[in-house]
DNA sequence: CTTCGATTGAATCGTTCGTTTGACATTATT
DNA sequence: AATAATGTCAAACGAACGATTCAATCGAAG
């Protein structure tokens, strides 16, 4: 059913090149095929006639992404285990191995470095929605992975506490190639994105490391609440 | 134009807790005006008559929580600032301000906890698209005060890097919000909302309290990359 | 009871969407 | 050159959508 060879050019190479930008900036659900082959100059029947239909076409673009990402990722944490160096360092090169591959090199391509981050920050907001049986295992699996090792170098941190922790690392990484924008303020000098990661991993490290987390942050009894719907 | 009070019961109150329910679950995109009429046994115009248009009631149903859920935050910091004790312990109240009020009374919601934590994430992750100016604005204030108010307590952190670091919060915020249901594994004991929002502010904590990041953290030199496309 | 505004219901409009069709053009193969 | 395979095009289909219309219904005020 799904056919997912990309030629290097031609017609379809066009087709996907111009999905990849508009799933990015518009996301998944507001590109109509229509405007996949309007951005590129053709006939509305493009898409069908070479992708079969639009939900293969998102397929492709997906995998097209998302499978050498994670399969980089576990090539890096790979390396980063082989060092065994211990302690913070070799925990700052795990979570490298898991957020420096998403720097890749835009020479070869042809959208924007914003508009991949925008589409791989998609890809991982839209979990289960957009996604095939296919895409879930890699995922999930790079998942387990990671978290197996970094488990080895934190053992007085639980497996549940782990997987929560890599939880918020993964919900920032992603807010962050989102809505990086949000970071530019008017007039202001803001980060690029791969300062923003660099500092996204040192921020991961700190907050990975932390003890246990006591049961006693307990709720101060609030004498009131400005809003009678909500209590605190 | 926009009307948006809200009676306590009534077909209009009725048709905003099946909007709520259904935005939380499906998203804003995917829900249809008939969803929510046929959900609460109406017919298609009501939604319409009561609401004047399907962009009235979504700005409705997101003015219905992030008001009062920004309100709050707002009120907690206050007092948070006030008691001025310094250190780590006051940048945890600080940050239990911003975090604390999503844990809201539903004992008097018609809804369930999950489908309000899953709108609440909705509204953040759609930054922009399906906001309007009014929300964009208690939005913007609420993290400047936020922010101005950690910069007080962290004069060595500077104002970018304050707000990437808050930027990094809000992303593993929102990710727990709108997909805490990854965390709960087959068999596993997993941790409730509240629990996981208690240890996302420990987790904050510390990331937020780190050193600047030197800009030592470059790329050590990669003799080969298993994806020739991606160069990291 | 009558009147009138508020509410409901069935039907329909105009638009957009993914997809299909079939004719036509282009290129490759024999 | 003749045939087949491949690519492109305009047109249209059926479904789903937001929105509107208008008659029917209800309930409270006069």
């Amino acid at each position: 059913m799904r056919d997912l060879t990309i030629p290097d050019s031609g017609a379809k190479r066009k087709l996907l090149d111009a999905a990849e930008r508009l799933f990015a900036e518009k996301g998944f659900d507001c590109v109509a095929v229509r405007d996949v082959s309007q951005a590129v100059g053709m006939n509305v029947a493009s898409v069908n006639y070479y992708f079969g239909s639009r939900a293969n076409l998102l397929a492709t673009v997906i995998l097209h992404y998302a499978l050498p990402l994670q399969k980089d990722r576990l090539a890096h944490l790979e390396k980063a285990v082989r060092k065994a160096g211990g302690g913070r360092i070799q925990i700052e090169e795990i979570l490298a191995a898991y957020i420096k591959p998403l720097r890749a090199n835009f020479a070869l391509k042809e959208n924007s470095e914003t508009s991949f981050y925008q589409l791989v920050g998609r890809i991982f907001t839209d979990h289960g929605n957009s996604l095939f049986p296919q895409e879930k295992q890699i995922f999930s699996e790079v998942n387990e992975r990671f978290i197996q090792a970094l488990s080895k170098l934190l053992p007085e941190v639980s497996i549940v506490n782990l997987e929560e922790r890599f939880h918020f690392i993964q919900g920032a990484m992603i807010h962050l190639l989102t809505h990086h924008s949000l970071l530019v303020k008017n007039g202001k000098p803001h980060p690029t994105m791969e300062e923003s990661l660099e500092r996204l991993i040192s921020f991961a490290v700190l907050g990975l490391c932390g003890g246990e987390v006591s049961e006693s942050f307990a709720e101060e009894p609030e004498e009131d609440s400005p809003q009678a719907v909500f209590n605190f």
